[in-house]
DNA sequence: AAAAAATACGAACGATCGTGCTATTATTAT
DNA sequence: ATAATAATAGCACGATCGTTCGTATTTTTT
């Protein structure tokens, strides 16, 4: 077992009451690590247990199967990119400001991310062809953080920073596909300036958007 | 083993001198059947020979390996992506015309496998943390691919019918990115309407960049 | 401190993975 | 037609997969 004492992910949210409990959010911890490089599908009982220092069984034993394995992996990488991204962003104003931070926070996380991987964006690869729980979960999962993004876009609009003529589901679509398109370029093609080409685009598509009163 | 007569793939490049050839040809092409659906990890060799109606061992030998099996499937998607998308393209003169043509037959194969998937977009996803021949070849594909890309949008500037102070890279990264979050909306969030709104947004980078004497 | 409950381990299961071998069949060349 | 060759099947291997079960240990409650 890891020293309890290193894991900082663990601790952060809860008291972490129980030992089991404790023990569990290290076993995710690592097996969030895992599942950025192996993916969600290259993610296995025994190469988590070898990682972990533990029995197969023992690690098996807090979740029942795979398939709830996989799901608490899922719901634990929403959690901290909900309050690494998303909550920080709400303390700003609504408008540009907000829209900007909310993007500013994502590539941020991003970029930190890039020698690992974002499992949304490997997730939905891994299963856009295979219906499941897990496959439902990444969606709810992407879902939210799209609409958050798109409701950002309209408030935006509301308040008169984005022209009203703007199409928030085409800026969506094309902010989205730029973070994809990093990950693909930088993670794939090892292409070190994408996350320049990345971050103007965006800006780009914001500018476009952007309405004349200023 | 499937009906040979039923298979229009494998003979249309090659003659299919012998036997061995041919049946080679059939199991790869359903090989590519099952990559775009499971991926290039979720391909197989049971799974394919059960697919073929064939033994394990029948099928093995024709690759000595499941990394050569993997290979194959790679070359063939290529091959056949080079020849329904690049080399017609080729027929239109240098400039806009021969850009649109290859991005106007890119989309309309994007579209087309929209129910399977490209293995070039998923082969990134998987292979972008796994070392190896398989990683080597996807890389050496898609970057063919973009550098004709490229090279036709840098054509377009030198003819005049893109602005001079277009920059191809940046241009490049949009479009492709475009496909890539079509390929998400569209298959992982099932969008119907990320067709539209990925040709629109294509569309909108290449007007961007268009040049003004017209 | 004792009793109860939670936690972890070790071993084993059936299934499937990739991959060899050997024999048999089908194709090609003589 | 016969010999040489290529292609396929059958079987088995070690490894790993997810999972189950019984037991030992540790933690928590009384």
């Amino acid at each position: 077992m890891t020293d309890l004492t290193s894991v900082t992910a663990a601790q952060s949210v809860v008291p972490a009451r129980s030992k089991g409990a404790l023990t569990k959010a290290v076993i995710v911890d690592q097996a969030l690590k895992i599942a950025s490089h192996q993916g969600l599908e290259g993610l296995t009982v025994g190469l988590l247990a070898e990682a972990l220092a533990m029995s197969k069984s023992g690690v098996f034993a807090h979740f029942g199967s795979r398939e709830e394995l996989q799901l608490a992996v899922v719901r634990e990488y929403y959690r901290r990119f909900e309050a690494q991204v998303f909550q920080p962003a709400l303390q700003e104003p609504k408008g540009l400001a907000r829209l900007q931070k909310m993007i500013n926070l994502w590539m941020q996380t991003s970029i930190q991310e890039l020698s690992a991987g974002c499992i949304f964006i490997s997730g939905a690869v891994e299963f856009d062809d295979r219906p499941g729980p897990v496959r439902d979960e990444l969606v709810r999962s992407v879902q939210t953080w799209r609409a958050a993004l798109k409701r950002a876009i309209e408030q935006a609009v509301e308040v008169g920073d984005l022209k009203k003529d703007c199409a928030p589901e085409a800026m969506l679509f094309q902010i989205y596909s730029y973070v994809q398109g990093l990950h693909h370029d930088a993670r794939f093609l090892q292409i070190s300036r994408s996350v320049d080409i990345a971050a103007q685009s965006i800006q780009q598509t914001i500018d476009q958007n952007r309405s004349l009163r200023a």
